[in-house]
DNA sequence: GATGAATGAGTCTTCATTCAT
DNA sequence: AATGAATGAAGACTCATTCAT
C-alpha cells in the first residue's frame, strides 16, 4: 500500500480535532469519550488512534491549535499603526473572539474554559498555556508603552500592570460572556472609555 | 445510634465538602472519583452518600457553598461608604479572593475555573452562577453610578457598561492569576488607576 | 422498661408483614429494599430487625402467612358436604383467590408469582411450599375418590391424576388471571364444565 | 479485529444468552449478577454489554427467546390433523416442555416462573408475555371450536372458556411439575381424561 | 428496648486502549 | 494501513445489616 500524502494526513488530522472540538464543547472535556469523537469523526478508533497517541495527547492538540487560531487572528490587531487606543483595541480582539465563535462549529470562549479546568491538573497544558498567554502579555505591554508615548496613558504608568489589566479585561470578557452571555464587545469597550475620559479636575 | 443533632450534621456535611473541595482542586472535578472524596472524608460511601445524594450534587454544592463564602467577603467591600475608587475596590476585592485562597484548604480561584468550566454542561451549575454574578454586576453598577455621581467617571458614562468591565477586569483577574499567577493586586489596581488618571490635553 | 405485650408484638409482625406484602407486591421481593419496607411499616431499621432477622426470614414468614391464610379460606370449600362437582369447586376457590386479592392491600396471584420464582433458589421457601402444596393434593385426592364414588368421575378414574389436574387448573388459573388479567372463575368453571358433559354416543 | 460475521455474532448472542439461562435459573433473575454471566460466557464484561445494552435487555432477550422457541415447538402440535382429542394435546403439550427441559442447558419451567415474577414489574416484559399467550389461546379456542364440531366436545361449550381452561391446565402444569417435581404428562392427561369420559346416567 | 447513622462489599456499567485479522 | 471487537480496570452508587447511644 503506498504510504498516505502529508497533505491527506493533515487533512485527516483536522478532521479529527475538529470532531474533538465539536465533541469537547458539547459535553465538555471528561464527558466526551474517545468513542464519541471517533464517530463524530467518522473514523475507526484505531485511525484515530494512529493520529492521537492518547486522548490527553488530542486534548492538547485540540487546545494548542484554537489558540494557535486565536493568536493568528488577534496578531494583525496589535500589529497595526497607529496602534487604536485601548478601548478600541479590546472592543476589536473582544469582536474576533466573538466572530470566531459564530462562524466555526465551535465557540472559542467554551474551548477557553475548559482547557483552563483541565490546565490546572495537566502540567503540559499548563506550560502551553503560559506560552501563549506570557508573550501575548509581553505584546499588550509594548501597547501599554506606545499608548504611554502617545500620551493617552500618564508618563508614569507601569507598564507591565497596564498589560496585566488589559490582559484581565479580556479574559474576563471569555468568562463573562461564557456564563451570563450578555456582553456585547462594544459595551466593554464603552465601559473602557469610561474610564479613560479624563474628568474636569 | 440515634437521631444525630443538627450541629453535628452540619459538621460532618462540612467535613465532606472540605474534603471534595480539597481533592476536587488537586484533580479536577471528573478526574476525581467519590472514592477520593470518601478517603479524604475519612467516611464510608454509604455515610457520604447520605449527605450527598450524588456527586453532582455534591459538585453543585461545593461550587454553591464557594460562591455563598466569597459573596461574604465581598459584599462588606461594595457596601462601604464613602466608596473607594475603582482601582481601590478592585485591589481589595482581588487581595479577598487572594488571601481566601491562601488561608484556606483550597484555592477560591482553582475552584472557579472548575466550576466555570462545569456549568457548560451542567444546566443547574449555570443557573446558580447566574444567581450570583448576575446581583453583583448589579452591584456593580450602583457603584458606578455612585462613582459618576462623584465625579469619578464622565457624566455621559453607561453604568452597566462600566459594571462589565469591572466584572471582566475581577474574572480576568481569576483566570489570569489562577494560571499566570504572578498577578498581584496592586498590579491590577495600577493598571487600572493609569487608565482614570487624566492626562493633560 | 416493660416487656412489650405480646399482643402488641404480634400486632407489630403483623404490621410489618403487611408493609412488606404492599412493597413486594409493588417492586418483587429483590428490587424491594428493607429500607421500603422499614418506611412503609412506620418504624426504625432496629425495630424492624428485632422481629425478622433478615430480610430473607422476612420474605419467608411472607409467603408462608400468605400460604397460611389461602389455606383457611380454601379449607371449607374443600370440607363442605355434599361436595361441589369439579367445576363448581373450581370456581369456588377461584373465586376466594380472586377475592382475596381484591380486599386486602394485596393481590394473593402476585405474591404466588414473587413465591414461587423465588422458591426456584431458596430452599426453605420450596420446603415451605411443598408443605403446603402437597396436603392441598391430598386433599384434592380424596376430592377425587368422592366424585368418583358419586360416579361424578369414572369408576376408573385415577384420583391421584384427577387431583393433579384439578391443581393444574387452579394454579394454572393464577398465572393466567395475573399474567392476562381476563380471566372470570366462572369462565374457568363453564370450561372445566365443557369437559366433564357426557356426549351422546 | 474486523468486522465480524453475522453468523459470529448471532453464535455470540447464543453464547451469552445460554450462559444467561444457566445463572438465572440457578440463581434467580436478580440474584444473578452481570459479573456471573459474564464469567459463565467466558467473555468480557464490555463484550457482554456490546450486545445486551443492560441486564433488563438481556433478561428481556432471555424470556423473548425462550417463549419462541416454546412456540416453534408447540405450534405443529396445535397444527396437526386430525387434532388430537385434549388429554392427548394436554400430554404432548406437557411432553415437549418437560422434554425441552432435559435438553437444553436449561429448564424451561424454571424459566418460565422467572418470567412471570420478573413480569410483574417490568412493563416490557408483560407485553410481551401478552403477545406470547393471547395468540396461544386464540389457536386453544379455534381447537376447542374443532372438538366441539367433533363432538368430542358439547355444542353448547363456550370456545372461548374451554380455551381458558385449557391454558390454565397447561400453565398450572409448569408450576405444579417445577415446585412438586411430580407430575408426569401422563399423570395431567389421565386426570383430564377421566374428566372428559361419559358416565352412564 | 429503640433508634437510625454508619458500614463496605457488591452491583451495574463505561470507556481508553489494544491488536488479531 | 485500517478496522472494530474485545478487554478489564475503574467508576458511581446501593443496601442488608449492625451497634453506639
Amino acid at each position: 500500500m503506498p504510504k498516505i500524502s502529508d497533505e491527506r494526513r493533515a487533512a485527516r488530522r483536522t478532521q479529527i480535532l475538529e470532531a474533538a472540538w465539536t465533541c469537547f464543547q458539547r459535553r465538555g472535556l471528561h464527558a466526551t469519550s474517545m468513542d464519541d469523537i471517533i464517530r463524530a469523526a467518522g473514523l475507526s478508533a484505531g485511525a484515530v488512534y494512529s493520529y492521537f497517541p492518547s486522548k490527553e495527547e488530542l486534548i492538547l492538540a485540540a487546545v494548542t491549535t484554537s489558540l494557535g487560531n486565536l493568536r493568528a487572528l488577534i496578531a494583525p490587531l496589535l500589529a497595526e499603526r497607529p496602534l487604536p487606543p485601548p478601548d478600541e483595541l479590546v472592543r476589536r480582539i473582544a469582536e474576533v473572539i466573538t466572530a470566531y465563535t459564530v462562524h466555526e462549529a465551535y465557540d472559542l470562549r467554551r474551548i477557553a474554559l475548559l482547557g483552563w479546568s483541565e490546565a490546572q491538573r495537566n502540567e503540559r497544558l499548563r506550560e502551553t498555556m503560559r506560552g501563549f498567554y506570557l508573550p501575548f502579555r509581553a505584546v499588550l505591554e509594548e501597547a501599554a508603552a506606545q499608548w504611554r508615548d502617545e500620551r493617552v496613558l500618564p508618563e508614569q504608568a507601569a507598564t507591565d500592570d497596564v498589560a496585566k489589566l488589559m490582559l484581565s479585561v479580556i479574559l474576563g470578557f471569555v468568562v463573562q460572556s461564557a456564563i451570563l452571555g450578555d456582553v456585547a464587545p462594544s459595551a466593554l469597550a464603552d465601559g473602557l472609555r469610561a474610564m479613560l475620559t479624563p474628568q474636569p479636575a
